[in-house]
DNA sequence: ACGATTGACGTTAACGTTATCGTTCGATAT
DNA sequence: ATATCGAACGATAACGTTAACGTCAATCGT
């Protein structure tokens, strides 16, 4: 026997016993909220220090109800895309002294609820959800709401509930996709959608208007659908490329379907960008690479995490104030996957029929 | 009057007396490892639901000891290699029942310190630590070791302190880079060291070991050293362009110091890989490039991640064990910065005194 | 038939902290 | 001098859960 106490840890208790004083004033010492004298406050700090005591997260969540946890669910870290959203919402939480619980939806709408609502009653203090959820009106949300846990979206927008929100102006995005395209003269241009989530949708939208704009329809023939991922890319590009008149340029929702895009081209003897080229959008290949390839439109993600944590920050401490929605503006990254249309392509412009030389 | 509870939200208390049963009775039904009839069990399962119940976690860690929470601490999330080790970390620990904690480090020893710190006092049940402290042996982890907090080390060797450690085997990151461009034909061969952490200092011992097995030896003004950061790479490598005779290769301890290098010899007019080899380590580029351009030696990452998360739920589960080290194997990945250098120069080889034509 | 055993549950007391109210004592106002 | 007040601290009771032990009836072996 002797050194008896060592599972537990130094409590409050111990410090209170070896100072004479109530474990009481120990806790108003360490708090430090709540009124003391000076000299016992340093008293209590010194010994605190002295025992290496450490607070009891758990027991202090317990009675103030305030764990200072927030989670987050991400679809997969190991995506840079939510890698740098993440780190930017860490930058903030951490400032404004919250620990972050990481979840993974693993691209998998059902695991996603599973997590929320794991998180929801691990009585976190606030959530902050990329989330897969198909577009309508998930009834996940509509618990959070219920149990008046604080929310703040990551790059979806739920038209039904009106959730604070983070997100790039996704209809600027397919906006900027189609200019560029056209700028550099392509006429015949497809699109490769991504799954029912407002991000695709809305880059289709302002992609389809700013064609319109230009006096061009977007094909029905030269719509794929994909996923998201580059697997799915690769095949939509298939499709397309099996189209009667093959376009000169594609867009595609997000860089790793691009990238299969690009994949699948190559495969079927095309050169990226003299043959066709490719767009894609998020800017995956970031900035630890000396030869950056694939053209793309670019937004602020750490900042988009940053701003997801101060709404969310915002949000817990006055609950009742009405959600916000922010809204990032992106640009084009110009590079090597796109490039002017061959001549004789060229030439066939605004539909006229054009008497390319072979 | 009304909807009384509504902060608290319900309890097994309220479960209890509805079903007219004690709250252990309820806690058992709960919890599934007691004796306890079918019947009541399923009343109370069916009566929980109804209600919404969801356990506190906060009292339950509270009387158990156990948080089911660990923490990770990470130099930077945003960086795809820490991203990809989360994930493998992510992905076991959740199969083991455990949430996971994220904290920066931002590539701060100090602020490191400070992380791992407020984890161990938060009661969280063990550690996952990409460190960043100065080799030598670091305080902090005589501290964790005290406490007894179950740590596992990723990436990093400290041979003072046995830790449970996950890393590539380092000294072979350094031999196949120097094997691959000593395949290719290089003789002067530059290497470009990281900061003074494990990794840097192994990777270093081998690439010089293998250099020396094939008679070379590394010339001292061909060594720089880097901080593992882009900007370092490249003040790196101005450094090593400025020797007397240039290298025609160059190995970075790790890939955006390659990068780095890339950008340096770039501005120089030089032509990576024809006029210069660059060689990194990490494979930071990652699947979802159409392009890779940086030559490197990869390893599995997200597996390290898993095995790390092994090695810790069985460090917590039996914490008396000693602790394993697993060791990961790296390869060569080539591609398109570094080639053979040009016939000039590669006549001049083995120091033999070249007779090149001009 | 009788003690022993077991299954199913209840009671009590903790876990470490803080909210809330109460107490003491000296200072201040009238 | 007395009432008033406020600063500094203590006592008590929670917070929601589970560990440890206690109880009671039904079952079992002999």
């Amino acid at each position: 026997m002797g050194s008896e106490r060592q599972k537990t840890g130094v409590t409050i208790v111990d410090i209170a016993r070896r100072l004479g004083v109530s474990p009481m004033t120990v806790s108003r010492a360490l708090t430090g909220n709540s009124e003391i004298s000076d000299g016992t406050r340093r008293r209590v700090l010194r010994c605190a220090q002295e025992l290496g005591y450490r607070p009891n997260r758990w027991a202090r969540s317990l009675v103030t109800k305030k764990s200072l946890i927030v989670g987050i669910v991400v679809p997969d870290i190991s995506h840079s895309y939510f890698a740098e959203v993440t780190r930017g919402v860490q930058e903030v939480l951490e400032k404004a002294g919250f620990s972050l619980l990481l979840c993974h939806s693993n691209l998998d709408p059902q695991k996603e609820i599973t997590e929320i609502d794991m998180l929801a009653g691990s009585r976190t203090e606030g959530l902050i959800i990329a989330s897969e959820q198909p577009e309508g009106s998930p009834k996940v949300f509509l618990r959070l709401r219920e149990q008046r846990v604080p929310v703040v979206l990551v790059d979806r927008f739920f038209p039904q509930h009106r959730f604070p929100c983070v997100r790039v102006d996704d209809i600027g995005v397919g906006r900027l996709a189609a200019s560029h395209l056209l700028d550099l003269g392509h006429r015949r241009i497809a699109h490769i959608q991504g799954p029912r989530l407002s991000p695709a949708s809305l880059r289709r939208k302002g992609f389809e208007a700013r064609l319109r704009e230009s006096g061009l329809s977007l094909d029905s023939e030269l719509v794929a659908a994909g996923r998201f991922d580059v697997a799915s890319g690769r095949e939509a590009m298939n499709k397309l490329l099996a189209a009667r008149r093959r376009p000169t340029a594609v867009f595609a929702g997000n860089d790793p379907m691009a990238v299969g895009a690009v994949y699948a081209c190559r495969e079927a003897g095309l050169s990226v960008p003299h043959d066709i080229s490719v767009i894609g959008a998020g800017n995956i290949e970031g900035e630890c690479n000396p030869s950056p390839f694939l053209s793309t439109i670019d937004w602020p993600r750490v900042e988009l995490g940053r701003i997801a944590a101060t709404l969310l920050v915002a949000g817990i401490a006055n609950p009742e104030q009405r959600p916000r929605e922010e809204i990032l503006q992106p640009r084009v990254l110009a590079r090597q996957s796109t490039a002017r249309p061959r001549p004789s392509e060229a030439l066939s412009r605004s539909g006229v029929a054009g008497r390319g030389n072979r």
